[in-house]
DNA sequence: ATTTGATTCAGGAAAAATCCCCATCAATTA
DNA sequence: TAATTGATGGGGATTTTTCCTGAATCAAAT
């Protein structure tokens, strides 16, 4: 019986310890190694020649996070079986990580029988979608293609000094622009991000992950 | 040489799962068993007589988190050995932690290493301080006590509204209440938090975990 | 050379949020 | 009984936010 390699990406390095003494165990899976973030991850394997049967990648990570490492292996890398680890299910995240290539999306709180399925089902059948993936995947597919909310640099410093205390006064003095301009900007997140308030930008920033409190 | 036993107290299962195997490795080390809640825990040290010599304490759970549970150990357990760990360090928390008994405080992302070493200390010397948590406890003695914070039920109910895109108007409405009343919360809380803003209310509640986004 | 897009800003007005001072009523406490 | 506290709400003013319409500048692209 062949044994499968896997490789492990995520910050915490004591959880991704643990996981590699877990996985150990498992007759046919071997951890080739532990990185901390994607850039080392992308590191490794541009260094070593044999890439990793499957690929464990947490998303919040400081450096590289989870979503900036899916896009580069979906870009340099195709093929590479990878499954997202990750502590919240937020929706909008699943879709991406899937669309970007993740062959399997667990939450953390998962339990290690199932990891173990789905650790085999990628190898065997190339995919695992866990019952929780799938609702969000068949709920998903009603709305229909949400189109990517691009956000410029400048809007996204805006965005950021929103989300503090200070008045769309200080910002504009902070950012070196007329209230007025800063005003624009508002108006524009509002559109994009479908928000109706100050409040709303605060939430989505905080929800995506632009902004941590 | 003796075995201790220890106890895991976290809902991401495939964490505590590996964990465990982790800790088996360490010879005078033993998981006794493992819980997702702190009221599991509560459950399982009432009916069983032998208490565990440490605990290891997650603080975001759901059901019954690990603030909630550090207080009861300290009201029933007194001399109950916790070590507290947690993903982030939270100034605020972590002195309530300690102030409650743990004995140690360790983020997810340390080395394994020092995993092992906070275990033994705490079993051996009582405490386990990590250089993060020392400075943490250095830098607060310097602002002295900060009294705690108390919010009433009904100030609770109208923060969490707060973080919301509803206007004031829409949240007395909500809460059956004049929008002068839902004023006066917002200036109590405004002085209690000490924030000038509803974005600070906002960013106070996700900071201490009264609201999730 | 014209169009396009990105960035910057204005005027004016309505709505919402913020601030300060005060009032009533019931329950609790000194 | 008197004082205090907690929950409720009002008047009135100022500041900030939100909304709408329009427009100048500059660089890049067609």
């Amino acid at each position: 019986m062949k044994t499968y390699s896997v490789v492990i990406v995520d910050d915490h390095s004591l959880f991704a310890q643990s996981l590699q003494g877990l996985i150990n165990t498992f007759k046919n899976f071997q951890v080739l190694y532990h990185v901390k973030n994607g850039k080392e991850l992308v590191q490794k394997l541009e260094t070593n020649s044999n890439a990793p049967d499957v690929i464990l990648l947490d998303i919040n990570m400081p450096v590289m996070n989870g979503i900036e490492t899916m896009e580069w292996i979906k870009a340099n890398r195709p093929d590479q079986k990878v499954i997202v680890l990750s502590m919240d299910d937020d929706e909008e995240t699943i879709i991406r990580m899937l669309r970007n290539g993740a062959r399997g999306y667990l939450l953390k709180d998962i339990d290690p029988g199932i990891f173990k399925e789905a650790l085999t089902d990628v190898i065997n059948k190339g995919f695992f979608y866990s019952d929780r993936v799938s609702r969000t995947l068949l709920g998903s597919l009603n709305k229909g293609e949400k189109e990517e909310i691009k956000l410029k640099e400048r809007e996204m410093e805006f965005l950021r000094f929103a989300c503090t205390e200070m008045t769309y006064k200080e910002i504009a003095a902070k950012m070196f622009l007329s209230p007025k301009t800063i005003d624009g900007y508002r108006e524009t997140l509002f559109e994009k991000l479908q928000v109706r308030s100050r409040i709303g930008l605060v939430l989505y920033a905080i929800k995506n992950q632009l902004f941590k409190p």
